[in-house]
DNA sequence: AAAGCTGTTTGACAATTATCAAGAGGCCGC
DNA sequence: GCGGCCTCTTGATAATTGTCAAACAGCTTT
């Protein structure tokens, strides 16, 4: 691992707050890798050796059942992934992939539950992330079943144009069809949930979206906190 | 709160490990008040005031976007509810109504807050009951994203059967409009879909299901424990 | 430049799901 | 008993979403 790797770690919420030499005990064992786009980090129904942590790039986290695929989530830096996996030492319940080179930091489980027992910053710090994950997913779930295809679209572009600046561009940072599945739709369907936001000021260019109409695509999207505002 | 009733919540994974005089704590403030069906307990958006623990009866979580409702989750005793929000001291994601008469355990969420911050074995419990519900959470939105509403009900019947000890038949614990809501359907909808099982052996009698050919409804569903399996 | 590959888009069509309207059946109060 | 109310079901229809096939653009490889 690199040097100047480990601040940037040691500053993700979830660390942050532990004893230096518990930090110590987590990373030592732990190791930096680095990945090509596209490669299978877990699968799910694997057991839960290792608590992961996106250093760089970004990772696809989506799920199979009777033969179909959708994706669950994007993660990105700094954050963890399959954390309640690792908690409950039980199987994974997703895949993982990287979607760009990404290097990933991988700590034993076992170590992570170690530090836990022992130190109550870092026991208080994973009981907030836990918390924040629980509820993004309790969000997706609503996202998923209250709104039409359309609608998770616009928030989701809403959501990006906040996140990106409010101007009047936002850049897809992922693949069309990966955003398909994301929403929960097909690619094709995907397509035509852009041309049905065309009247709302949504103009296509490749990865590169103009918001034209910013209110006449809130007032579709109809954006609620209490969906959308993710890591509350 | 009645005598005889601590001893059923200290049974509650959450409260077994912690110390006495912790358990004390939290239970001393808490106040336990009985409620008929249909009353709302939470709104989603109000401020985490109080962890609830459903000591009898039962509880519907729900929420609402864009005018549309939605079931996220049917809580039975004893079980807490709204964890999360409790501990992250944010705005309810769900409202929560009873559906049976019902008897409710509320802590003030501070309460649970403080004693979580000294009793490492109640920091412990509450890591672990959040990781089942983060899971429970990820199983659920694999459930609405990968598969059909029939095969959704299929899915139910099974995991029905199973919880309710393989005889033949499984009684419905909640109204057709509430297992549709949780299923994300309509009513209407699941109505169909239970007559698109008949040929599967899914007979309706009101709320009593019978199933006379489990493995063909089996083979239909194709039962996969990443997606079904509560509480792993 | 041609061929091949991938990602995306479009069209035609099918399956799934929702909506609206109406009716059947059970339950309760009067 | 009767009417009203509720849940559930059924039918007709519409909206949404998915599937299949084809075409195209942007790449890279040869």
């Amino acid at each position: 691992m690199r040097p100047d790797d480990l601040p940037v770690i040691r500053e993700l919420e979830l660390f942050a707050g532990m004893a230096g030499d518990n930090f110590e005990e987590v990373m030592r064992p732990a190791y930096l890798q680095r990945f090509p786009p596209q490669v299978e980090l877990i699968a799910e129904g694997d057991a839960a050796d290792f608590l992961h942590v996106v250093v760089e790039g970004s990772v696809e986290l989506f799920a199979h059942d009777n033969g179909r695929e959708t994706t669950l989530a994007i993660i990105h830096p700094v954050a963890t992934f399959i954390l309640a996996a690792v908690l409950r030492d039980a199987p994974y319940l997703m895949s993982a992939r990287t979607l760009a080179p990404s290097r990933i930091l991988m700590i034993p489980s076992e170590n992570v539950r170690a530090v836990f027992e022992r130190d109550a910053e870092f026991a208080r710090s994973i009981v907030q992330e836990l918390s924040i994950r629980y509820r993004d997913m309790a969000k997706s779930l609503k996202n998923q079943k209250l709104r039409t295809s359309v609608e998770r679209l616009a928030n989701y572009l809403l959501r990006e144009y906040e996140e990106q600046g409010t101007t009047g561009i936002v850049n897809l940072a992922i693949d069309k069809k990966t955003l398909a599945a994301l929403l929960g739709m097909t690619p094709e369907n995907l397509s035509r949930a852009f041309n049905t936001l065309a009247p709302y000021g949504v103009i296509v260019d490749g990865a590169k979206i103009s918001l034209t109409k910013v209110p006449d695509l809130r007032q579709l999207a109809k954006p609620n906190p209490l969906t959308d505002d993710p890591g509350t």
